[in-house]
DNA sequence: TTGTACGCGTTATCAG
DNA sequence: CTGATAACGCGTACAA
């Protein structure tokens, strides 16, 4: 036996067999108000009785607008970024849109080669996250001048406007290093991620200014810039740290991973936390719960970030905007403490 | 000022620009043998000048066929199951391929209804691993009678032939349970999953067979079944356990959150480890090496079964299959020896 | 309430 | 090597 392809029903196929035009059919499935009650039943029922399925692709291409949402960020494996698309899809599905997705792998050209990919496929709209590279944000303009929403989550550019779901990361950053100062500390040290980037850059000034505000002084030596914030960034940095004539008695870590890796360094090292180093991270990772003393952290409401995301979309087609402005989405954050951090009671 | 969309080019636009018939514009962009190099050349450039793009849905439509692959899984945010997707976009999109998600949230009835508007999206194939709930995979004959390659990874029904990706469930179990016992462990408990499911039955056969081959009769109240192998049911069975008048010397788990919450819950306890109890786990996530002591386990290789996926969708159309007849593929698994079952050096 | 006719953008076929 | 034509399946003015 070889391959046999049963035929496919179209409306067409349902028109011959009632005797109806295909465009009564059309409008039936749909449930058009035109259409009489028992003749649009009818219609449903014979179109369920031989196999019809709608063929969005030809509905897509007549309408000029398919109902795919698309995706563009860096990694997808990494635990942030797959609750957020989780959250995409979760509210897309339900609203009958479909979720497609593309990773850059943190590099500039990749991002630039999927926004063409997903314009190409004609995505009604799109949620984007930047690579680690991307420094300018034109290769999202073809989206806007063709009235395409993009939302910009997280890792957001300066230099485009456009819809956006964020974290007030300035505040995230004050928080966390006041709360490290609650526990007595006074020379706390910060991971921080490549300046370029928004969040990077707006946490660290949130460590900058809640350090001034009470009273201390900031100290070059205790901000460390990263590139990729990796594990191995980590350790390197805490071994460097706790090297130092004058160590810090804390560390608030730009994410999770390396404040992890800071954590399990210095205990390689017989430092102990948090009586001697106390760690704060950000984004609640799965690893936060599992490393012992378990790491307090910043929670990032991933998924909901996700939905919110899908809802701006949806509602853009509803909207009369105006060209050049947008609206931003400020979504609340925690710091969730655990024993990391935990000097006093 | 209100909405603009710029006028969209088609290569009617460009045919009227150059004086040719849009089917040698057609031709030439996709570099057709039949049209000569010059005039391909001048065609190319004067679609990048009038900033062409090509529009897939009319493409698709026409040949009845998109290029997007569909991925159909339980839950995005999971380390094993983003880094398969993560595979599976790299692959695909190097193909030029898109990629459509889709979540299940173990869920039967999602599944089914995932599955359906992945077929109306008209996706060229699809990978699928099974939800927890699923035990028949009729929703997936549709995809067969249109011919529509179907890959199952992982999770794959035992009632329904189709290409599969998979680990050796069978010799991984019986791996990770004879290094338990080549560790000096007798009393070895194993963590099951749901029965229906293939990957659970077959990992604690091996685990009995194990057992067997080196003379030791598995014990029914070592046994435990397990719903979802959540942190959760972990740490019930292993305080259930432990409370036993001859508790057991190791666990052997089906998957790694199970795994380390059994560490935590013995740890909780007193209980030594390894040397009291040894642990394995399954998947190898990335909260294994955070653990301490640090999860041994099984090394699940995702990315490169997502990659094999595409590979399996992108071949069926070269090739002339026997209809009920397919391709399997087992990949090898390793086990990663780690402190938490280290008992002799 | 239903039907007619056309077009969405592309490509395969056939003709030249 | 190039052009004309039809067709993919659906949606919608317009007509009846």
């Amino acid at each position: 036996m070889s391959k046999k392809k049963n035929k496919v029903v179209t409306i067409y196929d349902i028109a011959n067999e009632l005797n109806y035009s295909p465009s009564t059919i059309s409008r039936a499935l749909k449930n058009h108000k035109s259409i009489g009650k028992d003749t649009t039943k009818q219609i449903q029922e014979t179109a369920k009785k031989l196999g019809y399925r709608p063929n969005s692709l030809a509905a897509s291409l007549r309408n000029n607008r398919s109902n795919n949402i698309g995706i563009l960020i860096a990694r997808i494996n990494r635990p942030f970024i797959s609750s957020l698309i989780s959250g995409v899809e979760n509210s897309a599905r339900a609203a009958g849109y479909n979720v497609l997705i593309s990773q850059s792998d943190d590099n500039y050209k990749n991002e630039v080669a999927n926004a063409k990919a997903l314009y190409d496929s004609r995505v009604c709209g799109i949620v984007a996250s930047l690579s680690m590279e991307t420094k300018n944000a034109d290769h999202f303009k073809q989206f806007l001048e063709q009235d395409i929403p993009v939302v910009f989550v997280d890792r957001v550019p300066s230099d485009l406007n456009s819809y956006r779901v964020i974290i007030d990361n300035y505040s995230a950053g004050y928080k966390a290093t006041e709360h490290l100062i609650q526990q007595g500390c006074t020379r706390i040290a910060h991971f921080a991620g490549a300046q370029h980037l928004n969040i990077y850059k707006l946490r660290k000034n949130g460590y900058i200014d809640a350090l001034k505000a009470h009273g201390i002084t900031p100290d070059k030596e205790l901000l460390i810039y990263m590139n990729t914030m990796s594990f191995e960034e980590g350790q390197e940095a805490t071994s460097k740290l706790l090297n130092m004539k004058n160590p810090p008695d804390a560390i608030f870590s730009s994410n999770d991973t390396a404040a992890v890796s800071a954590i399990m360094q210095a205990k390689k090292q017989g430092v102990k936390i948090p009586e001697e180093l106390a760690v704060i991270g950000f984004n609640d990772d799965p690893i936060a719960s599992i490393v012992e003393p378990a790491l307090s952290s910043i929670s990032h409401p991933a998924m909901k970030m996700g939905e919110l995301s899908t809802k701006r979309i949806l509602e853009h087609a509803d909207k009369k905007i105006e060209q050049g402005v947008s609206e931003i989405t400020v979504l609340d954050t925690e710091v969730i403490v655990r024993a990391s951090s935990l000097r006093k009671k």
